[in-house]
DNA sequence: ATTGCTCTTCACAACGTTGTAGAAGGTGCT
DNA sequence: AGCACCTTCTACAACGTTGTGAAGAGCAAT
């Protein structure tokens, strides 16, 4: 069905090998031929098989993009940075859910669809420390996200530490003193949660403001759901709060609805601030404040970084951190 | 590096074509001879080059999904589902986002990416009436959306008009007679919005209530920030009315918080009504009545649709409309 | 022992492309 | 004229897989 370049060949009488020069574009061929060439890959509607191509060159121009959850309005506007940051670099991209599960994410790692693609942009989850060493793949990879650290990986990350230090003195500047933590992993060190947590607690620290470990409100997953039953259980449990720090945006909104269906104002009784500046807090009741984390930079330098990584597999592995900054809004 | 089916072959002590064909479980294989092959696969880590089957098979269990804009939670959600739907089938899912514009989606129609796919999603939502023959490719295609008609092409659709009539009949239940609209595209009959205000209009006409072109506020995009400029509009214009029916839930969601930052209650000065049911009219302030369209059936459908177009070409052509509801919240 | 059958394995030829090496033709220099 | 050197084009051999057809092995029936 499809023209080849034996076909185009045929029709313009010339070798096929002479076709494929005029596709990629070879410098010495006499104009007159390039012309002929090009007026039989029109007139047939030649387009090269990109299996083919594939197989021979060894590259695919196609990367895989694989996040959680692609309906978290975190890791949708991830992907739109990504499609757009790889489509600048002509590359199409191929996304993956694992859904936090670890048991996908290992296979994802071991599976043959990563040989269809150049490299992976890998945001895991669920993955623990002792999984470190599954990441040593052929294909390229770059690792988004603190989850994990393996210091022969590509990574790019947020500052998740710094961030959430200034997410919380963002509150304490404006006079808080009770801020309750919304999505915390009891127990987790090195994950977004465990890290936001560090800032937190640091950015109390700081200021003389004891911990007090009945203000954190743990959500194992960050939808907004999760977000409201934390607020709720806050709520039920009397402890008192003047401000909510929710680790991500989602769950800011969820809390902030179980907060408002409580009687309490935001900001007035309780400030909010969320983390990620996904467009959901734009327009938000109230508009959310929170913690760009960088994302459309991180979009950038990760499609940026996986380049790298397929031209030459010998650089050493880089580790870059973006900026972040607080978004402030209505909320706080 | 990596090993091929020679590799094994080698160590097997086998012609690679034995390797072939335990890969693919071709049942006459001694079972002494299987099971050396497949301890000689897991020594080296054989993973098959997908090119290379693609390539000689024709097939590479691979999907496209072309829509508008990921971070629009509507086409997040549906990327989310048609994921889903597609892993359960075996098959990848390569996502390219349009950016609803004209010429990127008839460049994609073209692309020779096209190939490297069994088939194609496309929710068009630049192309024009005249464009419709351009849809005639050789890859398999499935139509999402209304935006076209072409008698020719697969479509899986929602029932826009029936929905849009149902979602006002809603709120003129509740009493309301002055309905605005919001997101509606002058002139337009056969996209979404023109659809829905089709729908709007039907439910007026049977409810004996004159159509009054004051309640419609234009949006070329269904933004969130293109919703709140909207219902903005609507207020300047001094038009009096008790309820807005939003065309989807992103510029519902707009609008609800500008009738709120201009003083108005939601629901009891102005009813709301939105159209996807997505997540973020959930936990919203109030919480956002909304059609649910039958997002999750449609991404089903349309890999369903798809796959049996991939396995047969000339089966007739398919037209499946899925069923809506109406998700009744607080904001009506 | 030979024939005919089934089960098992294999050699070969594609699929459509790009890289390598070299041939054919032309041009400029000595 | 002879040589070297460009430019232009071509033939051939991969890349790693699957489909086809046929060869070899084993066994029952003749």
């Amino acid at each position: 069905m499809a023209a080849t370049l034996h076909d185009v060949a045929r029709l313009a009488g010339v070798s096929f090998k002479t076709v494929s020069n005029v596709v990629n574009d070879y410098p010495h061929v006499r104009p007159s031929t390039r012309q002929r060439v090009q007026e039989a890959i029109a007139q047939l509607g030649y387009q090269p098989n990109l299996s083919a191509r594939s197989l021979r060159s060894g590259r695919s121009d196609a990367i895989s993009l694989a996040v959680p959850e692609l309906r978290l309005p975190y890791f949708a506007e991830l992907a739109d940075e990504v499609i757009r940051a790889a489509e600048r670099r002509g590359l199409v991209v191929l996304i993956e859910q694992t859904n936090r599960d670890r048991k996908r994410e290992l296979d994802l790692l071991g599976s043959a669809r990563l040989r269809m693609v150049d490299g992976l942009l890998f945001s895991p989850l669920g993955l623990t420390a002792e999984d470190a060493s599954m990441v040593e793949i052929d294909t390229p990879l770059v690792l988004l996200g603190e989850r994990l650290f393996h210091p022969a990986v590509d990574h790019v990350t947020m500052q998740n530490v710094a961030a959430a230090r200034a997410a919380t003195e963002h509150l304490l500047a404006r006079g808080r003193r009770r801020i309750a933590v919304v999505g915390s992993h009891p127990g987790e060190v090195i994950g977004s949660a465990g890290l936001r947590l560090q800032g937190y607690r640091a950015a109390l620290d700081a200021a003389g403001i004891p911990f007090d470990e009945r203000l954190l409100g743990p959500a194992e997953l960050w939808h907004r759901r999760e977000g409201a039953e934390a607020a709720q259980a806050l709520l039920a449990s009397g402890v008192d709060f003047d401000a909510v720090f929710a680790f991500n945006d989602t769950l800011a909104l969820g809390a902030m609805h179980a907060l408002i269906a409580a009687g309490r104002r935001v900001p007035d009784d309780v400030a909010v601030i969320g983390f990620d500046n996904t467009d959901d807090g734009m327009f938000s009741q109230p508009t959310l404040t929170t913690v760009d984390p960088g994302r459309r930079e991180i979009a950038e330098r990760a499609v940026e970084t996986v380049v790298q990584r397929i031209a030459d597999r010998s650089i050493a592995p880089q580790h870059v951190e973006v900026g972040y900054s607080i978004v402030q809004r209505e909320s706080s």
